[in-house]
Parts: structure tokens; C-alpha cells; sequence
DNA sequence: CCCCCCTTACTCGACTTCGAGTATTTCGAG
DNA sequence: CTCGAAATACTCGAAGTCGAGTAAGGGGGG
């Protein structure tokens, strides 16, 4: 399979949009932001016109038509091809089924930590504290909102998934900054030497 | 600041070890590798050497000595400025007081998942769950070796916070498992539907 | 003492990513 | 009916990413 190319999911999304039917390059976007894909998936313009080239390249997907609706600038349609179904399925497959190593900003600042002096760390930690308990509570006033409750659960899963990623993170970031705090974090004295020096 | 800059965590890495003491680049990559930063900082030989250029260019690292050991190839030794020490500890502090959103695979493929059909869905999650408990029992072991209970907890914080994680994706997806299987979850019958079409 | 392979240190160019910029068209207020 | 603001649809080039490729030194077996 193509398995070197798999490293840009905005393409994964766009033969999921072309999967359900055929469309241009704007509507993907458009359809994508209208049902919030850009939460969970990165959507740049940019990058999403050479995407599609690319997929267009592989023939994954094709050129359908390239008609014109009144003087508008010109809109190319792209449909998906049998062999941009079976990458599709097994693209999908392989992300749902091997958990991945993602890099995270916030585990790559964890592992320089040091950098910073101990009670600078305490406080900016706590400052992390308090956005991700308000982004939490955003979260929780949006549930009960009326056009959230209505929405079939299998629309937000992944958000479901970030939400329950996070009050872990919260209690990660409390239990650390209790342990730096109180000093019963072990190589402290090594962590304070360093910054005396310096 | 240089905050438009701000999007490869390894130029963050540089900076940071260049903060200890200065280095060539290659002695970077070792370093990172013998702290096993590079668990947690994606690093890579083209994109490590362009870095460093980029960050002399914004004038954060400059050129000390361009000696050479033997006949070997020309080594060039950074050393970090002031401005470098400046925009390192202003980077992390933000790294570490806002949290920010990041875009992780699952996350995508999760929003996706109507593309298979509900009994593939839960086979491959189930092969997910299999593997992350094979992970964490992994993690565990490693955690009951010797060479680990001697180290300082300051240098494997960002490994805590991993498995953290990877502990709540696994309830997660055990849930999920269950919701799909036994029918509760809301929206099943759509599921079908579309599935019942293609 | 010579050959092969591993490590050291870096280069190269094909490919991607990004977001600001452009040009047209519709829509609504006045 | 006309002017401007927003939406539509896309382009462009500068910058970044990637990993295979290269080349030279060291070291150990025959």
C-alpha cells in the first residue's frame, strides 16, 4: 500500500469526505468546518489544494468535472477511485487499530523542565491548572447546551476522547506541582544546584 | 518574541542543551539520545542541521569554533546567546502555562470511524486495546528495573505523563468497545444506514 | 597489515506545509 | 440601484521537513 505517503491526515479526510460523495476543494473545507473535523483534524488552505494534487497524483481520487456555476471562478470536482476506497479503509484501519507515538508539546516542555527554576515551574504549572480546568468547564456547559444534546453520540467521540485526555492531564499537573511543591520530588537538590550555578 | 518561530519543538532542544553547555551538532543528536529525549522530541538528521541554521540566522546560537579532530570532518561548536537564553525560557514558560491544542492520530481517525462498519470498528479497537495493555505491561517492567528505580524522578516526568495518558486512552477505548458492542451507543442505526447503501 | 564494517559528521534535493494574497461574485443596507 | 462587506475559489513562493546518500576515520578479525 502506500504506506510511506501516510503522514497527513487532512488527506485521510478529504477521501473520507469523497467517500460519501463527490466534491471540490472548497466544499471540503467548508463541509469540514461545519462539522467541526477542524477540532480534531488540522486544516490549513494551503495545504489542502496540494493534498489533493497529490492524491490526484497517486490516483486515489480523479477529476470529475470542471464546470463553472455563472462566472465564478472555475471548480474543479474530484470523485474517490476503487483504489482511494481501499487505501481509505486501510489507512483508517492501521490508526485505529496500532496506537501511535504522537509528540506533544507539552510532554517535549515536561522533558526540558529542568531548564527552570523549581518555583517557576510550580507557577506556571498552576497557571496550566486553572486554563485546563476552564477549558473543562467550557466543555461541560457546551454538553448540556441543546444543540449538543440532541447530536448522536457517534458525532463527538473524539471529543469525548480530548476531554477525557485532559481531566488527566489536570490531575498529572496537580499531583506534580503538590510534589515539586512540597519538595518530595526525588533529584530536587540536583535540579536547584544546577540553577545555582548558573 | 520570535513567537512566529515557535512550531519545532526541537529547535526548543537545541536551545536547551546548548543552555548546559556548548556542542556540534552531532553531539546534540547523541546527547538527546543517551536522555532519550528523542522518545519525547521528535528528532531528525536533515531537520536537526536546519534548525541549527535557521536558529544562528535569528542569531539564538552562534558559531564558537570550527575546529577539526584528526582529519576528521569539520565540526562547528555552538554556544547559545543571550537572546537565545531569553527566548528558551520564555518559549517553555509558554509551553508549560497554556495548554495548547495538538492534533493526535486517534483524535482524526476517531472522527472518522463512520467509514468502517460497526463490527470492523470494534475489532480493530480491541486490537488497539491489546497492544496498549502490551505497552503499559512493557512500561511497567521497565519501571521495576534497576537501572530505572536509580534515577531521579525529575528525568522521566515526561514518560509519567505518557503512560497517563495512554492509561486513560485504554479505558477509553475499552468503553467504547463495550458502548458499540452491546448497542447503547446513540446513533447506531444511522451507522448502519449509511453502511447499508455503499 | 589489510580489509570490512561500524561510527562519526554532514549534505542534498524532492516533497510538504503554510498563510497571506488575489480576483470574482453575491448579498444586504441605505 | 449602488456601494461595500463578506463569501467563494484558488495561487504562490518562502520556509520547513525528511531520510537516503556520502565520505572519512577507527578498530577488530583473519
Amino acid at each position: 500500500m502506500g504506506a510511506r505517503h501516510r503522514s497527513n491526515p487532512l488527506a485521510l479526510a478529504v477521501l473520507a469526505l469523497l467517500y460519501e460523495q463527490p466534491m471540490h476543494p472548497y466544499e471540503m473545507a467548508t463541509t469540514m468546518r461545519d462539522r467541526r473535523k477542524e477540532d480534531s483534524i488540522k486544516l490549513n488552505y494551503g495545504s489542502l489544494y496540494s493534498v489533493v494534487q497529490s492524491l490526484e497524483k497517486r490516483a486515489l481520487i480523479q477529476a470529475r468535472e470542471t464546470g463553472r456555476d455563472g462566472r465564478r471562478p472555475e471548480r474543479t470536482v474530484y470523485e474517490i477511485t476503487a483504489g482511494g476506497g481501499v487505501e481509505l479503509l486501510d489507512w483508517l484501519s492501521e490508526l485505529v487499530s496500532v496506537p501511535a507515538k504522537d509528540f506533544t508539546d507539552f510532554e517535549a516542555a515536561l522533558s526540558l523542565l529542568g531548564c527552570l527554576r523549581p518555583e517557576e515551574a510550580v507557577h506556571l504549572l498552576e497557571e496550566r491548572a486553572v486554563r485546563l480546568e476552564q477549558e473543562l468547564a467550557q466543555a461541560e456547559a457546551l454538553r448540556r447546551h441543546e444543540s449538543m444534546a440532541k447530536l448522536d453520540r457517534l458525532f463527538y467521540i473524539e471529543w469525548e476522547y480530548r476531554l477525557a485526555l485532559r481531566r488527566t492531564e489536570l490531575i498529572f499537573v496537580k499531583d506534580l506541582i503538590r510534589d515539586i511543591g512540597d519538595g518530595s520530588i526525588a533529584g530536587l537538590e540536583h535540579w536547584r544546584a544546577f540553577h545555582a550555578d548558573h
